[in-house]
DNA sequence: ATTAGTACTTATGTACTACATATAAAAGTA
DNA sequence: TACTTTTATATGTAGTACATAAGTACTAAT
């Protein structure tokens, strides 16, 4: 008999690489609270020895963690500790081709969610610039317009609401999003319309109110949530 | 005359190392469409030889990518391409004492428009057992709760919205989120109370519309946006 | 013939050495 | 004191050597 079935659900015993375990001492060490932006750490070589492998290895984890931001290194002086840029790493990885099914619905329903939150703080940071540009955007549009002018339209607007926000890490982290719903909308049926236009939504915004944007909002992105339900 | 005022702004340029070039050749290579998930990639010795470094080199490239997930690597068999954990690079970077005040607020606020667009995925997926399970969560709180007691319901009320919304990828996403919240908080101004409870919410989601939930959450975490004003 | 066991081969993992390179810090100079 | 030169040092890169695990092929046994 095989023993196939007996091994389903049991992962081979992950054996973490000193790479791996170094990355993970050398983390725990600059989370120390003592340790502020700025501060010079050990050398490599005092570094490896005191953890008891070679510089090599040491080098290989200080790679990842200068990758992620959390530390620089100039020649001479040593290795700084640094402010990382959270969403850099992110990006990396953040390859629509190489997501499964699931994280890339998950991605794309918590771009909706993200959207549908925006009301509050739109209403409290829109200016009337903010409207102006926005105005000029949808007027931009016509409906003859083909996909990809549709497409990049569809970006600039939902984009400009973004920046209205002023929240930075909110606008990059949709930015990186797009590829996501760029593919998922690829399978989009057209046959679902919505009733909002981006024109209704600058309207809203102008002279509406929060509760009535949310519904708004939600009514515009109804094609989108249909399409949720199909990937199902 | 001293030259430091015409070098402001000037950053030095960034001189990347090899490692940094081959990271990204490397990604590029991988985000080829021909390839796909478990296909094994040349060995270390071809890559290293194809790209012009050493071996050494090429490891510390490797090592990032091993890392964010994008290939594994078996002795002998060689490497192989995989699929990222998108978040776990997330976590290795999000530690509050590092952030700057700005994004800092920034994911503060992320987290509260998440709050305020998940009714629509909440009154689609809840089930009775969901409602349940917040029920038992609000009776445990006793007024005279201690803080800590009160922030761990608070963590579970809020952990278990993210639960019946079905959707890993948010509710790691928020979990990852709960340090940045948490030490935000700390400086909350307590006299700043809400008029909606959890227990509210819960009635609302059990028998209300998703219009009344969304104005309740606002309500409930109407003291979070105050403190997230005076941040500014 | 299938299975079990063995030796062999190979790609990754780790260590060590050597030298290039940039640069902060020290020493020297006007 | 201000400027230049030298020196020392930490990172960056290359190369060699060997350990270790794991496919592969071959052999022996039931």
């Amino acid at each position: 008999m095989s023993t196939t079935k007996l091994k389903k659900g049991l992962e081979p015993i992950a054996v973490n690489t000193r790479a791996d375990m170094v990355e993970i001492r050398l983390r725990e060490y600059l989370n120390k609270k003592e340790l502020k932006t700025g501060d010079v750490l050990p050398t490599e070589m005092e570094l490896s020895e005191a953890l008891g492998v070679s510089r090599n290895v040491l080098r290989e984890a200080l790679s990842r963690l200068r990758m992620l931001g959390l530390v620089e290194s100039k020649k001479k002086r040593g290795m700084v500790l640094t402010n990382p840029d959270i969403l850099g790493s992110f990006e990396r990885v953040l390859n629509p081709q190489r997501m499964d099914n699931d994280t890339l619905k998950n991605l794309f329903e918590l771009r909706l969610v993200l959207e549908l939150g925006l009301a509050d703080l739109l209403f409290v940071r829109k200016t009337p610039k903010d409207i102006k540009d926005l105005e000029a955007i949808v007027k931009n549009g016509k409906p003859e317009d083909d996909d990809v002018f549709r497409v990049s339209r569809e970006i600039a607007f939902h984009g400009k609401l973004y920046e209205i926000t002023g929240n930075d890490t909110l606008k990059r982290f949709q930015i990186m999003l797009l590829p996501v719903f760029d593919y998922v909308v690829k399978n989009e049926n057209r046959s679902v319309k919505s009733n909002v236009t981006h024109g209704d939504l600058v309207r809203i915004l102008k002279d509406g109110t929060k509760e009535e944007f949310v519904v708004g909002m939600r009514e515009h992105l109804r094609p989108h949530f249909e399409l949720l339900k199909n990937l199902k």
